[in-house]
DNA sequence: CAGTCGATTCACT
DNA sequence: GTGAATCGACTGA
């Protein structure tokens, strides 16, 4: 259940700040999805920054192209990929703008809409795991490229908004490296996560995958 | 223009 | 714990 003052859209300015600010402070807001079968409502627990230009790991790292180009943008937009085939992420991007900094969502706890997650999750074994995992996150929610770059601040009828929500006390946020990030960027300990939250996903460090043949 | 591999998930052993 | 699924963005020739 969402309270009213929770439900304030959080300004572009919150995201207008280093994403390593912005990373930790977005455990415990409110991420709500409006579908035309009802709203999907979904805590935040864990998220991992990427920072644009100084990053090996962020999609930004070699410049600018047509699938990383919202990152580029203004802060507060969403960033939506494909990947391995056939999932989506999630990102939102901070700030300053051009910088190509973002957060990517990792993990929530559906406050509203479960019966709506339920149906995009089957393989789902409880609650729990309807959005244990980024591109758990975005089925669940019904995200994909459609929505990239649509802007998470506006009050208006957006289909994706970031509310306030209730945010998580710093002494319950913890961090480590980053998980399935490649290389030396995996180490930077850039995941933020909520302690002790049964809805965080379990850390795996990258896997290269065996050459064909 | 072909080769490589990914900010992952799921089914199985 | 291991491997398959699946496709398109990016790279380098």
């Amino acid at each position: 259940m969402i309270t009213p003052p929770d439900r304030t859209p959080l300004p572009r300015e919150f995201f207008d700040r280093p994403v390593l600010e912005v990373a930790p402070d977005l455990l415990g807001r409110t991420l709500v999805r409006t579908t035309p079968d009802g709203p999907i409502a979904v805590r935040l627990t864990e998220v991992e920054a990427y920072d644009g230009p100084n990053d090996p790991g962020s999609h930004a790292y070699r410049g600018r192209t047509a699938r990383n180009d919202v990152m580029f943008g203004p802060p507060g937009h969403v960033y939506v990929y494909f990947t391995y085939g056939m999932w989506f992420c999630m990102n939102l991007v901070c700030g300053p703008e051009g910088r190509a900094s973002a957060v990517l969502l990792r993990a929530g706890e559906v406050l509203e809409g479960a019966e709506l997650a339920r149906k995009r999750r089957l393989s789902a074994r409880n609650d729990k795991e309807l959005a244990k995992g980024p591109a758990r996150l975005a089925t669940a929610l019904g995200v994909d490229r459609a929505l990239d770059g649509t802007d998470a601040c506006d009050p208006g009828e957006t289909p994706l908004r970031m509310l306030t929500g209730t945010p998580v006390p710093s002494d319950q946020v913890l961090n480590g490296p980053r998980t399935g990030v490649a290389g030396e960027g995996g180490v930077r300990p850039w995941r933020y996560w909520v302690a002790n939250d049964p809805t965080v996903s379990p850390y795996r460090a990258h896997a290269p995958r065996r050459r064909s043949s």
